[in-house]
DNA sequence: TATATTTTTTATAATAATATAACAATGACC
DNA sequence: GGTCATTGTTATATTATTATAAAAAATATA
């Protein structure tokens, strides 16, 4: 048999937890807990679990903001628990990412069933928060980029853009979309700024920034990370 | 990508299906309906939707029967508008193959939110299209072209040009047809930038370019690409 | 507030892709 | 074979695109 989905709660209620840990354990799932968001993440990050359910009032952050740094590197399903039955809310998680969103005080069975509706959905996909393309690391979760174990220090926006190219590696990147990805949708005619970050970048990891083997050109198209 | 998702509701209440459709259109979705659970399966079956909004209620089945028999064959999220609260229904139709389940009356722009979040889970399992032909390999999405394996890089304007030929495999493409596709209404009678391309193009794909086995000339009419 | 860092602008050099023309090759037809 | 219409090839001018440096502005840091 198959071993069992191992399931992360983060919230910060002894009795929630303890109460999904009888529940979800008498149901098959292994259990981890954290109550804290930046326990959580880290949780999530050194042992990745195939789901995370999230309680959006926990005390040394917001929710809303935890799910946002979970889902830039996590792709597993997430489910809401919380108090807030109003509409904001709701519609700010999922659009955050989450997958579900449950009201609290919630029905066990149909938590349950959520849980096995979310695992079906979203089975085959693990991943980590540590990009791992030829000689680069890039860790997601802490923004640090490694090449051949050597730390190459990176801008903020020089990070972003090399996090986007590595979650597509391969693919052509449209200066169109690499500059809404990164600067917004009110900067997708200013190719000039990914002009200049684009040598930035190659300054820094590459090898001859003048024949880049990474950050190669598509002419008249935009760029591609090649692997 | 840039067609809109189409969303099939079912359900028997005409103001329902009323009040989604002006909700759903404005919101950039394409709309279908059905008002039972007979004209719900084959719309379905006949033109597959994106995501699908099933009223438990239907005249004349039983909605928890219709989800499965859905189920059976499709594989598109699954949102359901039900009146019941209950926990037996909502487990049982979440366990049924549903992905969401929400209560009438519901607020519009959770449900919206449910949507966008329903849709972004079943599309990220992105199959890039790729197109295969003889040795051929091109990847519409990352706009890559692969021949035995080997990457063969091309020009903005070369690959649009084999990319029209391998999505019209077989087929004539007159001189005039190319040039509107690849250059526009206003250069349909430039026949020399075509010929120019296509040998540049032979050059980087065929054995021997004197002798081309792909891109076959139809003398007097155009180019075809043979598989 | 002073200082360092990062981002945005501007200017210009370097490069790549395309358009165009001139000529060569092919094949149908007489 | 010779003529004509069509197609193929190559070289080069033109245009478009990209790279880079360096200054100015904005932002963060001490």
């Amino acid at each position: 048999m198959t071993n069992p989905s191992e399931i992360l709660v983060i919230d910060d209620e002894r009795q929630i937890r303890k109460l999904l840990e009888i529940t979800l354990q008498s149901n098959g799932y292994a259990f981890a807990e954290a109550s804290t968001s930046r326990d959580g993440l880290v949780a999530a990050a050194t042992k990745p679990p195939d789901l995370i359910i999230l309680d959006l009032g926990l005390p040394d952050e917001n929710g809303q903001t935890t799910l946002k740094k979970l889902r830039e590197w996590c792709g597993r399903p997430v489910i809401i628990l919380s108090v807030y039955n109003n509409e904001e809310n709701i519609v700010h998680a999922l659009d955050s990412g989450a997958n579900d969103y449950l009201i609290k005080p919630f029905r066990t069975g149909e938590l349950l069933a959520r849980i096995r509706s979310a695992l079906r959905t979203n089975s085959t996909k693990g991943e980590s928060p540590v990009l791992h393309c030829k000689g680069f690391e890039i860790d997601l979760l802490s923004r640090t980029v490694r090449k051949n174990n050597e730390m190459v220090r990176l801008t903020s926006t020089q990070y972003e853009l090399l996090a986007l190219f590595a979650k597509n590696v391969g693919k052509v990147l449209t200066h169109h979309y690499i500059l809404r990805e990164i600067w917004g949708q009110d900067f997708t005619d200013q190719l000039q700024y990914l002009r200049v970050f684009i040598a930035q970048l190659r300054k820094k990891i590459e090898v001859d920034p003048n024949r880049p083997e990474y950050l190669v050109t598509e002419s008249g198209v935009g760029y591609r990370f090649v692997a």
